[in-house]
DNA sequence: TCAAAAGTGTTCTTGATACACCCATGC
DNA sequence: GCATGGGTGTATCAAGAACACTTTTGA
């Protein structure tokens, strides 16, 4: 802000780049797509591109991914800013990353515009990624778990309805840890957020499963008034 | 990532602002510098500048804040990159936003460059600030407040050696509560993170103070061992 | 001797943990 | 009728909260 005559300077590019994660029932995934140019031809990368003169971070972040992996109304949060001078080999990029999480369960994605393919990845063993995306990754995936059980994210990778149990699996997998069923189902309800629908679960051989409904309106109105989340 | 070839296209201009707090053991606050140019020629700014083609961003935090306030061996952080299509009148202009913690006793700042003038502020009363900076000063201290509780960075805000109750303030200024003294003390030395040494601390008509450092490498240690700081 | 901050333990309350059996369904 | 995951309550333990008086110094 202090050297407002300084324009003729060289200037950076500047990029965003997206952790796209979902969860598929027994584990956490990302979203890569394959380039389709140099450099790193043929690797593995975050789905990202140049921001526009024009538009927001926010904005250009969400136009990437809709172009790139055909998702929209996603769940997405800014990550961090790396801006290591040589992270690009072409020239100085800086790139604002994000995180999104998005329903697997029915989110049909595809490969578009420059990117050869988009895939699905564990989270355990992605490709080794061009650029420094790994990095970006490992910080995504700590920014999820940190979050995971402050704030009610994990909701954003599940369908709308849904059973304790999804719930559960998801947070032993994100966290890493085994939980205690009945521990675990007090606790979500009674933070009150969960409002159990008239429907059940069936699936397999077995008794169906009572399925709820995250309550974003009411978890606002008590953040608002000071209420904390904590799972 | 996606358009290696769109370098034609017209960038945004790229700098870094400076969140920098301080505690003068009463209250917190920020330091703001005088813009000595148009735009908002005269009003209370960040110390920040534009980030330079060959420099990281951390790079160019620090030096923006050496050239601007002189102050050099912060703790620094970035905190989050401001992205408004409008939030520069002059042009497109992303802000990478830095917090910054500073040991105010002794740390003697100066106004540099093109600042008219610096100065700490009250975090309670600060002027209007020029651009959005108002929303990034407040973006700065809900993650100030957000961290201290969870991670060992007050004692970046506090001299080499301190007393408890300096430590208790400090908390209490910042967090706007107040604690009990006992129980803060228990949990404070139950952490073994704190080095009794062997002066004290004489100030005024009543009992010296024992004095304490801050055990860095022993946190580090802990840290890595999974252990995680709370107060 | 007074004022002002430093220092110190115990009780009570609350929230977290550990734990085992019956239920409803499809095959 | 058996295999599979769904659903439920209590007893124990540990951590956090509340609380009041003595100590040391300078003036």
């Amino acid at each position: 802000m202090s050297r407002p005559s300084t324009y003729a300077y060289p200037r950076a590019a500047l990029t965003v780049d997206c952790v796209v994660f979902g969860f598929d029932e027994a584990e956490l995934k990302v979203l890569l797509i394959q380039r389709g140019l140099a450099p790193f031809k043929g690797r593995w990368a975050l789905p990202g591109g140049f921001v526009r003169v024009d538009e927001t971070l926010d904005d250009a972040a969400r136009r990437e991914l809709a172009e790139e992996t055909g998702l929209t109304n996603v769940f997405l949060e800014q990550l961090y800013t790396f801006g290591a001078v040589k992270r690009d080999p072409r020239e100085r990029v800086v790139s604002v990353a994000y995180y999104a999480l998005v329903k697997l369960a029915g989110a049909h994605t595809r490969a578009a515009t420059d990117a050869a393919d988009a895939r699905w990845f564990p989270i355990s063993k992605p490709p080794r990624p061009a650029f420094d995306h790994a990095g970006i990754l490992a910080l995504a995936l700590a920014r999820l778990r940190g979050k995971l059980r402050w704030q009610p994210i994990g909701f954003e990778l599940l369908p709308e309805k849904f059973t304790l149990s999804q719930l559960q699996h998801l947070y032993e997998a994100v966290l890493g840890v085994t939980l205690d069923k009945r521990n675990f189902r007090k606790r979500v309800l009674d933070l009150g957020l969960l409002v159990p629908l008239r429907e059940t679960h069936m699936a397999g051989a077995h008794r169906p499963a009572q399925l709820f409904r995250f309550d974003p309106e009411k978890y606002a109105r008590l953040a608002r008034r000071g209420f904390h989340f904590e799972l």
